[in-house]
DNA sequence: CAAATATATGAAATCGGTTTCAATTTTTTA
DNA sequence: TAAAAAATTGAAACCGATTTCATATATTTG
């Protein structure tokens, strides 16, 4: 555990000052390219390494990026995290990563260890639970950037980065009807959060510009995961008539809740078409193949964190309110085919 | 973006030194009860928050741990990241997440980042390329404790964190020989890891202790991707006599490679019996439903966090070579189940 | 009650870069 | 060639908490 090299070490190894080293580390136009030169090369001779702490003491900031997720194992944020990951790497910016577990208590908790940890941008997926964004003024005080993504809120200081949801929905419920449906049961999640709001409205809409009526009782709403599937499958079942159409608001409670019809004797798309939501793994391995929306997680990661990081170094002008669109795409696959006529496979760039 | 509250604000306003203060915040034997509650009372009410930089650099530990795994988008390591967060959330440690994306020099970047950023320990399950372990020299020699899992590899100073890959083989291959398998192909990884060693160890030993000859072209050597399992059914579909078993070193090229299969004409698991590695969702979609191999995904990041800070927080004894053991279990499913006897589900704690 | 021991507090050095302001040297301009 | 401008370099303060060593007060012991 020999002693670790500082710029005062060098500084004297070269007869020159501690100043003269710092700037030349970090590049600075006064220092001769020369001098430069040689600094570098000890430096690197020597094993120096920046000492983060004293740096970020002096400076006041941290280089590093803070994420509050609802959860780690989703596959959905999973890739959310990866595209995030890739640009803060290539940035040189730490990610401090903490899951909500979808409850606001933790959420609430996880936000303050951030503000403590003094991260330099924030970026946030609201949990299920979330009621309202007081845990997050502090940060706008300071004049941290907070970010939402996925599930977002309104806030007046804060960007949102999304995808449209409600015209997704709209599309994917438009395509039940052209294929046949009169009785389309939409399965989704808790309404305080956007995704799903959004997601109903443009189910609802759907409906009624195809002059279909909009049933209350053909809404449930439920955790989204995959025994809620299963619940889901025995409500519809419990049903009279028969729904002839169902759209999920994601991939995991619709093949569950497929799984679960099957094994009732229903067929699909034949008796009940189904669409999910975000195109997992799983959308490709459910017999029938799941039509479903593609989600761009990992590009909405990349989107998020660049956003960030131009609100963290820019001018200090925000751009306040401001919501980021982006594209998703309606994938149809098997479980929505219900007239044959159609092409197996197709998809429709929304 | 009011000022920043200090120790020193602190102090000045109850009169009292700045050492007192530091020491009541830190709970410190030596301080007054009741100067201590004085002192956190200010704290809160003045707003402070202590400044990590600071207390770190003076310190010199960053109370930040380093992980580095080979994707982030993938459901086993999502898991195993959800439980080293929730661990080290609980104890107040941040992590710092890097994806070598499977290959040698990213994961050397990414060490050197790591390292460069001081982290005061580090967890790593390695990349598919990598040769040796020099890039984590650097943290040894410093005596930062490195703990590999999953994906380890030998070193003296190291801990390493495994399930029984060897023995978790040998049960599934000897299930599939049980249930009358006598030609069994094995769909594996780079055996540069472990976990791909072990698991073709675990298959050849089963094979001949049950007195099947072990063919040397009957074991798929794949980066294991959902596209590796399609090539894996047409290599397959080629061999002459075809094979009657199939086990695949993980379940989302098990699931790829049994779609293909059944495109082709082959029934699952009449034709070929097929087990897969890691009991994620897809495993419960495929039909038939897979078998697979319990992989104890979050218990693992737990574990693998609790040994690290066990090492960083101890008196500097190492528990070196060292390599802890997670129990997994095989999980029967229909893909398996060749002879109709059976149960139709059972699991079987290995 | 004096001496010894605990208890409680503080002064000042320290961690290692960054930055302000000034000084010196070199180059350019008139 | 003298004056002005540009290019380099450095001294010292600073960021905010921790820690060593010393000191003052309170308590206990013989």
């Amino acid at each position: 555990m020999e002693k670790e090299i500082t710029i005062y070490d060098i500084a004297r190894e070269l007869d020159l000052s501690p100043t003269t080293v710092s700037r030349a580390l970090n590049d600075h136009p006064a220092v001769n390219h020369k001098t430069k030169q040689r600094i570098s090369e000890a430096a690197s001779q020597m094993g120096y390494r920046s000492n983060m702490f004293a740096s970020n003491l002096r400076k006041q900031r941290t280089n590093t990026i803070g994420l509050i997720v609802p959860r780690l194992d989703s596959p959905f944020h999973s890739s959310v995290i990866a595209g995030m990951e890739k640009v803060a790497n290539e940035e040189g910016y730490n990610l401090i990563i903490s899951q909500s577990l979808e409850t606001a208590h933790k959420e609430k908790a996880n936000a303050n260890t951030m503000f403590n940890s003094r991260v330099d941008g924030l970026l946030v997926s609201l949990s299920f639970e979330t009621e309202n964004l007081d845990h997050f003024e502090s940060f706008i005080a300071k004049g941290i950037p907070v970010i939402f993504y996925d599930r977002v809120a309104d806030h007046k200081d804060c960007t949102s980065i999304v995808i449209d949801n409600l015209q997704a929905a709209y599309k994917a419920t438009s395509h039940l009807i052209e294929q046949g449906c009169t009785n389309i049961v939409h399965i989704t999640g808790n309404l305080k959060r956007n995704v799903y709001t959004d997601r109903l409205k443009g189910y609802k809409y759907a409906l009624v510009d195809h002059d279909l009526p909009f049933v209350e009782t053909n809404v449930l709403i439920s955790q989204m995961t995959e025994e809620a599937g299963i619940e889901a499958a025995q409500q519809i079942l419990r049903m009279n008539p028969l729904p002839d159409g169902i759209f999920v608001s994601n991939d995991l409670c619709a093949v569950s809740c497929i799984k679960a019809l099957k094994k009732a004797g229903i067929s699909i798309p034949k008796d009940m078409a189904v669409i999910g939501f975000n195109n997992d793994a799983i959308s490709r391995v459910i017999e029938p193949n799941l039509t479903t929306v593609n989600y761009p997680g990992q590009e909405m990661g990349e989107v998020a964190l660049k956003v960030l990081l131009v609100q963290m170094n820019g001018t200090g002008e925000r751009i306040p309110g401001n919501t980021i669109h982006l594209r998703s795409e309606l994938i149809i696959r098997e479980s929505s085919l219900k007239s044959k006529a159609s092409n197996k496979k197709k998809a429709i760039i929304m």
